[in-house]
This record gives C-alpha cells, sequence and structure tokens, in this order.
DNA sequence: TAAATCAGATAAATCGGTTTACAAGTTACA
DNA sequence: TGTAACTTGTAAACCGATTTATCTGATTTA
C-alpha cells in the first residue's frame, strides 16, 4: 500500500500522482496521462486532476519520472573557470538559448584540471543528462572519447582544434591573429612579443602558429618571439616581468589571453613606460575596462553569441541524430583596432611624451559611434 | 524479470546492480551493501562484488539511489549572472570547498529574473538537492519563504540584509561605505555623487544609507546625491551621461557597483576630464583591470573567500540541524584607497595639467607592495 | 442480434538501487 | 543439550512516475 501521509522529521510530504489520483477519483495512470498531455482523457477527468493538481500544489519529482522513461531534460556544462569573465558571458549566453527550450542547464567547473573534469563528466553521465558541452581544460581528449564511447550527446567548444573529430564549435584563431599581426606590422612594427599562455591548449596553438605564419609572410619578415605565461595571472606576471627585466623591453606586444594583457599591463606600468609610446599591446577577448582605458585596448573579439548559438544548434542536432557525421565549426573573429597599438618611436627612448599621447588621443576610435555590434561585448 | 541486456539504439547497456549480483554469484542486496560501505558481508563475497563491479564498470545511478532513500548529495547555486565577475569569483569560490566535501555543487542562473529565479528554485527543490545556496536577483523574499515552507536548508549570500530572517551571509556595506566617504571626506571633498543600482536590492540599500549616513555625520557635513543608474551596464551609462551633460559635473564619485565605475570612466573619457584632477573616484569590487587603470581605481574589496566559506559552513551545519536558530553574518570589507582619488581642484578648471598627473602619481600605492592579500583579488 | 471496433480508464509491471523482514547458519551461554 | 544472540545473505517491498497489457462499456458493423 502505498503510504506518502508519514511524514519525515522535517519534510513536508510531497503529494504523488497517487495522492492526486485519490483526490481526481482516477488512477494514476490517469493523472500520468493528464500532466503529460495524452490525448485519450476524457475532459471531465482531465479538469478533475487539474484541480486536484492545483489544490494539492503537485509537481512532479523528475528522479522518478527520468528513471522510468529514459528521455533526459538537463543539458551539462563544464567550463574550467567561472572566474574567467569570457567564460561566464559564454555560459551567460547558453543559458539563454536553453531557457524556454524545454532543456535546463546546469554549469559545473573542472577548475582548469583534468582529474576534475573527468569526474564532473562521470557525474554528468550518471545523471544521465540530455547532453553535454564541454569546454576543455586541457588537449586531452580522453574525456572526450570516454563521451563517445558512452554514447552521450556532446559538443566541444572554444578550446577545439580545426581537426576535432568530435562535434565542436571554435573561433578562426588563426586568421584572427593573422590580422592583428598585419596590423603591427603595417604601423611599423618589425618586431613582435607574443605572450601565449601554455601550447598545449588547441585554440592557442592555433592562435601562436597564426600570428608567427603571419609574421613570417610579410614582405619584410617581422622577427616574433614566444612568451609562455602560463596558466593564472601570477604566472604571467612573473614570466611579463622576466622578460621585461632582461634585455631590451619589447616594443611590440600581441597577448594572447586576457592574464597576460593585464600582466603586460602591469609591468607596463611598474616600469613608467608609456601605451602606446614606448610599447604597442594588442590583447584577445573584449572586456568592457579595455575601452576605459588610457589608451583604450585594441583587441580580438571573439563571437561569443553566436558561438553559443552555433553550439547548441548543433547539440541539439546531435541529440535528435545520433549519428550524423561531427561537424567543427570555425567562426570567424572580428578585431578592434584601439589606441594601444601605434607606430613604433625611431630612437627608441622611453620618456613620456606629449606627441605620443595626442598620437594615440587621433588612434582611438572607441567611444561614440556605437556601431560596434552589442552582442560582442562581454561584462 | 530483469532485462538489462536489451541495449537501446545508441546506448551501451549499463550494468546495473543485478548484472553485477549475477557476475558475483550473490544477490543484489549484497551488492548494494558492499557498494555503501555495509560491514555486515563477508569479505569473500565483498571480494568477489568489487571485483565484479571493477569488471563491468559498474556505477551506480543515482538517480535510482536518490529515489529510494532520500538522502541527496547535490548543492544547488542560483546565481544572478554569471556574466558579473564577482559573481564569478564567489561561485568559484564555493565550488573549491564542495570539493572533496562529498557534495557536488552545480549552478543555474536566475538572469536577474525573479520568474526565473522562481522556477530554479522549484527544478532544484524537485531534483531532492541537499541545499541551495541563493543569491537572491531581488528583495521580494517569497522564494525564500516558499525554501522555508518546503523544509529545504538554505542560504542566502551578498544580496543580504542586516535583518534577514534567514540563514545569510553578507558583508558590512554600511560601515565600508562609511570608510571609504571618511577617506573622500579627509582629502578635502564636501560634495559627493552616489552612483547606486537601484535602491531595492538589500545590500545596495545598506551602501547608500552606509555613505549617506556617514557623509552627514561629518564636522562639515558633506553634499550628497545618489544617482540611480539601473541594473546593467547600459543602464548605468545612459544615467551617467545624462548627469555628466546636466549642470556642473561631480568632482568627487563613489559608484556602487562595477557598471558604474565602467560607465563614470567611460564618461569622464568621452568629455576629456581627468581623474583625479577633475573628478575623484572610487569604486565597489576589486577587479584585476582596476590596478593597471591610470590612475588605479581606488574600491572597496569584499572577503570572497570569506564569504564563501562562511556560507558553506552555515549550509552545512543547516543540513545537519534543520531546526537551530537561523544566523545572519555580516564580513567586514577591507578598502583599498588608490590613486583615482585626490584632493579637489581649487579653482574647478578642467584642463588635463601635469602637476596634476604627479599628484596622483604620488597617491597610488598599488604596485610592487605585495601586502595585499591574495585571495581577494578576483579576476 | 452477435461480433467487431474503439474510446477511455485502469491494474500491474517497470526503471535501478535501497531497505526491510526474515531465513539459515554460527556461536555463546546457562 | 537447548535456547538466546549474533552473522550473513536473500526475497520482496519500496521510492514515484511511466508504460504496457488488459478490461469495460458504448458504438458500429455484419
Amino acid at each position: 500500500m502505498r503510504n506518502s501521509t508519514s511524514s519525515q522529521k522535517r519534510e513536508v510530504a510531497r503529494p504523488t500522482i497517487y495522492d492526486v489520483a485519490r483526490s481526481a477519483h482516477v488512477s494514476p495512470a490517469t493523472v500520468s496521462k493528464v500532466l503529460r498531455g495524452v490525448t485519450t482523457v476524457g475532459a471531465d477527468n482531465a479538469n478533475r486532476v487539474m484541480l486536484a493538481v492545483r489544490d494539492l500544489g503537485f509537481r512532479s519529482d523528475p528522479l522518478a519520472a527520468n528513471l522510468r522513461r529514459n528521455r533526459r531534460s538537463i543539458i551539462g556544462l563544464i567550463v574550467p573557470d567561472f572566474k574567467n569573465p569570457f567564460f561566464g558571458a559564454l555560459v551567460s549566453a547558453i543559458e539563454q538559448l536553453a531557457e524556454g527550450s524545454g532543456y535546463r542547464l546546469v554549469a559545473v567547473s573542472s577548475s582548469e584540471a583534468e582529474t576534475i573534469e573527468h569526474r564532473q563528466i562521470e557525474a554528468l553521465l550518471d545523471w544521465r543528462v540530455a547532453g553535454i558541452i564541454l569546454i576543455p581544460s586541457s588537449a586531452n581528449q580522453t574525456d572526450q572519447t570516454l563521451l563517445r564511447s558512452e554514447g552521450a550527446p556532446f559538443i566541444v567548444v572554444d578550446r577545439v582544434s580545426k581537426t576535432s573529430p568530435f562535434d565542436a564549435v571554435g573561433v578562426d584563431n588563426a586568421e584572427a591573429c593573422a590580422k592583428m599581426v598585419r596590423h603591427f606590422y603595417e604601423l611599423g612594427h618589425r618586431k613582435l612579443t607574443i605572450a601565449a599562455s601554455l601550447p598545449d591548449l588547441p585554440n592557442m596553438k592555433d592562435r601562436i602558429e597564426g600570428a608567427c605564419a603571419a609574421a613570417r609572410s610579410m614582405n619584410e619578415p617581422m622577427e616574433t618571439e614566444v612568451l609562455y605565461c602560463g596558466p593564472d595571472l601570477s604566472h604571467a606576471t612573473a614570466a611579463v616581468a622576466k622578460r621585461f627585466e632582461q634585455g631590451i623591453p619589447p616594443q611590440a606586444v600581441f597577448a594572447l589571453f586576457i592574464q597576460a594583457t593585464l600582466a603586460v599591463l602591469r609591468e607596463v606600468d611598474k616600469l613608467g613606460l608609456n601605451v602606446p609610446g614606448d610599447i604597442s599591446l594588442a590583447g584577445f577577448d573584449d572586456f568592457e575596462w579595455m575601452q576605459v582605458m588610457h589608451p583604450p585596448v585594441a583587441t580580438v573579439i571573439q563571437p561569443i553569441a553566436e558561438m553559443a548559438a552555433t553550439a547548441w544548434k548543433q547539440l541539439l542536432q546531435r541529440i535528435d541524430f545520433p549519428d550524423d557525421p561531427p561537424t567543427t565549426f570555425q567562426i570567424p573573429c572580428s578585431l578592434e583596432f584601439r589606441g594601444s597599438i601605434a607606430r613604433p618611436r625611431e630612437g627608441a627612448s622611453r620618456t613620456k611624451s606629449g606627441a605620443q599621447r595626442s598620437e594615440y588621443a587621433e588612434a582611438r576610435d572607441y567611444s561614440g559611434n556605437n556601431k560596434v555590434d552589442k552582442t560582442r561585448r562581454i561584462l
């Protein structure tokens, strides 16, 4: 005999469909049908059921429901780090899409660690999620292979290579970096320091290679130097500081991730240097603060909204058609050339000059003209 | 008869405890006991079970398990906006604590909307989470009342009032703002513009009142003006722009949330004004970019790590002792007085002066001396 | 009128672990 | 030796919704 009236110590006994059935004088099966919108129910009974549901405040238990039917309604999202506003914006964009799609999005973090990522994926699989959106913590593809072998619909986002054997959504890192390098070149730079995190992330690798290849292919080939800064701000600060202390500081830096951008700005500031007078700087990703800096920081803008939309669409496609061949998407970035890049100085003197400041003032075009696509703004 | 060998179209049939039981020549109940560490199992049987588990790659299905026993292992976290790096840091900090505590943390977003917040809470309750950490989207407490009435352990974080009738963890907003106002006062400011979001968030209310009360209580009372900027950057930009266009621009602004800080910087920049020469500025929350600005932005630092730790501890306490009286925590903030605040100018001329620049240069003390607690750094 | 069809409702099996109740075997102790 | 106490293991009920197979009564068809 069902006994849902026995109440736990604290818990208010939740009504079950058996309670609803009793109250509406129908069978539990009929209640289930009404709730799922099956039409083979008489209008009379349906009404009584709906009334009883309202009266008792009944809400279906997804644990029990999901256990029985094998359909699932949760999409899991694994993000390397909630602190990174780029991922925050990406999560947010995907969440907008999930809202009202019948799916529910839950986000978990891998803390940039493979072991945690693996645990989280196993947990999501155990919870029988409908699908998984993975922003990998590393280039290691064992987790993706696991997902494939478990038959779970999933899509890899952001840190992907062009040749991923799975569904993947990334940006055209190489081309974006090439464009930025060309901008440096056109302004007269022939030496470029590239501040990367670590070469083991696929997108970072593409950025480095794209930038270096572009530099080599110029009429007058540019001299490049790649600085590996490590994963976070403290590592980046140390690496950048070390580089600035030894030999002559670079005149042009392309920071391929946000922490490197901050590290360079910090170091430049510490040494009393001037951007772009002493050093030209470009970053990656667009954060609001970059536009209120003096000068505003030129940067590569990843199309977050488009990435989210593509990933979401492809995941739903994958859920519906598990056997279609996988697709890799490469979305182009846009670039924002702001005042932080200027012509290199002839004599490499390092005092602040008024002339230099006015030059940057002319170069900036970030305020006032709102021609920039809103969806590309972060924070 | 159990039939777990029938395979779905795509799905590789997951082994159940019945499969394990068959393979180990014991009953399913024995398997369950072994897995849950119940000791009343012979060593011989236990070994065979563990071997079978390994062989078959069995992993327990939490849906089925949680359905039967009423214990739960997931903590749900509701955050208003993933894009806000302050929340990102808070989520991240809480996640560190959840890791290795036996609980799993899943984050969902309310998109700053009461209706979505309500839906998310209902969903979490339906999923029978062990507890909920709520960063409210508004001052409306109906959701908190719902949680209380459903008997779910929960704790409210960040946007809380001192007098919350529930478990709550917030910071001492009023005192922090008072300190910052005193700093303005001591540097000679007698007029202060306070840029708030909306007065309906409890923490924002405390900030506004704390700042205004402090201003009034000075020997020479300060004149304050509260500017309501709305919830996001676009609203804030519009509100700030409007204020700067009408009458004389303020000489001192205390921005009580990050978007206001950005909006002020943007407007200052647009009008060609100089910080702190023409206008002194203080913000709320510490983001890395604030330190690489020229000048670095003075700000109130919320102790994120401590907030997370307190909230987590209290939630676990609440789970264990559902009937203890609720506690409200008020954690003090620290302040970082940086170069963006300086003495007001005598004659309110608005040209950039070299003298002014050097004054700010003396005021800054943000780099080099690493005495700032690492845990307070965001991004 | 009897047989076939069909809409509408339901009892019972089911999902996959957990828990309970109890049986069988051992050991302990009077 | 007989009974209580303790071990170890299992069958079966259970969590709450879904689904299947079946049943009833009404309507249609032969």
